[in-house]
DNA sequence: GTGCTGAAGTTGGCTGTACAACTTCAGCCA
DNA sequence: TGGCTGAAGTTGTACAGCCAACTTCAGCAC
């Protein structure tokens, strides 16, 4: 909870979000969940109402209060929304629940990319990439097979990574490797014999299927990933709105 | 494609924003795709900087480009992202496929909500609702059962509807009910006795469930719906950044 | 009581300004 | 060649102000 919560650095609009995100949680804003108006909380906290406005937009843009002009804002839920590099670290993520995440590294391999892997990662032929197989878990019990691959530079950092480490993002994180932007596909999808000998399940079994590509600020791909996860060990939510949707249902 | 492009009402920020996706779409930036800078956008288009970076960033959310402090924005995909109503409306979604959609409501009754049915919709003990199950279809082919319950008044509406009736939603739109903040859970479950006999696949075998909870402007729940859709027919996408998230994953 | 009207309150939209933080690149120096 | 430095360019953050559009509600007329 205190990881992002209360924070004494970043930009201000930053520090207000997490300070009215923190208040919401705490049900400061009564029964009916009606927050001053932007002008109170401008006085309130000592910033102008665009800084206000810029931190309200991050909450609406998380679905925790409405946005309506004329009246003032409400709060909608207390949904707490992982943040960015949760999502992108099973470990992260595993973590921030109480549980305590493993993973097995079972293959890692440097190979060529074929036209399937060059276009996912946007690289000219001939370009070398790292194949990584690894089963993932929660308190031991096998959850997840992930398959990335990595831009060469990238899969560099992973292979020099002794095979029993937990996390890969993290030492990448500390290299200097950024992750920017990511575009989550799910959908369901069935067992093929490696899937079933390393979660367990039988081959042909369903699984759900998210697939995911991050690229760094600069918009340069940098993993390409697909995770299968086991029948009711996690859900993917997403909150929208007329204002912004960053969602879209795809026919297969 | 000229539904919501080359828009000609509404705020400035939002037509060109439409402007710039056009652009975007059509490769008006090149092959590097390096967007003008927002200076000369708001000369360009003769507005001020505040209301471009307003427009960018709409398309920063979806994904469109990047924003990196001290460097120009570049494209980061063409990713059509659709409209809140494309994803409220089987039917507005199924169109913009050029696809027919198809609709068969088996069931409606008005009853007192349950307890479940009451927290979801927020609603005060001995409240009614609607309780309406539908198949749908693209060109004739079952692909998603839908089991929705709506808050009393909305429900009302539907209930005038004839049993014909391929869209719900407009309906309601025309009436002015106005949906504008929702959210999604995406899981996996295994089919019921009716399931299996309306979507014509064996009872047990897997189906995508997509849980959506619906609210108006002012923050009060609408309708909350549970579909099921028969593997391989659809998939979810969404774009998120360290910048903007409204995607967790969670725990089953 | 019912319904209309208008004032007050609130958020949306747009402009302008200023500075900070960061990237890139040319040019220089060793 | 290699690396450093500094200037120019670009986006991020914050401030202030103005008006429009909309909601709410008290007060009034009927």
């Amino acid at each position: 909870m205190a990881g992002t919560d209360g924070r004494t650095t970043g930009a201000r609009y930053r520090r207000l979000a997490a300070d009215l995100r923190e208040a919401i949680a705490s049900g400061a804003f009564g029964s009916d969940g009606r927050l001053p108006s932007e002008e109170q909380l401008a006085q309130q906290y000592g910033v102008s109402r665009g800084t206000v406005r810029q931190a309200l937009s991050v909450l609406r843009a998380n679905g925790l209060v409405t946005s309506r002009r004329g009246t003032r804002r409400v709060v909608l839920g207390t949904a707490r929304t992982q943040s960015f590099m949760e999502l992108m670290s099973f470990t992260l993520w595993a973590r921030s629940l109480g549980e305590e995440p493993g993973g097995r590294t079972i293959d890692i391999t440097r190979c060529t990319a074929n036209p399937l892997e060059r276009e996912q990662l946007g690289l000219a032929p001939g370009a070398e990439i790292y194949r990584v197989l690894r089963l993932r878990t929660l308190s031991r019990v096998p959850i997840m097979i992930e398959r990335t691959i990595y831009v060469e530079h990238v899969g560099a950092m992973i292979a020099g990574l002794e095979p029993e480490a937990i996390s890969h993002i993290e030492p990448l994180t500390e290299q200097g490797v950024v992750f920017a932007d990511a575009e989550h596909t799910v959908d369901l999808v069935y067992a093929d014999a490696e899937d079933a000998e390393l979660l367990g399940c039988e081959e042909g079994a369903p699984l759900m299927r998210e697939r995911r590509r991050a690229t760094d600020p600069a918009g340069t791909p940098l993993e390409w990933s697909e995770d299968r996860y086991l029948p009711g060990t996690v859900s993917f939510t997403v909150h929208n709105s007329v204002a912004s949707t960053a969602l879209s249902r795809r026919r297969a």
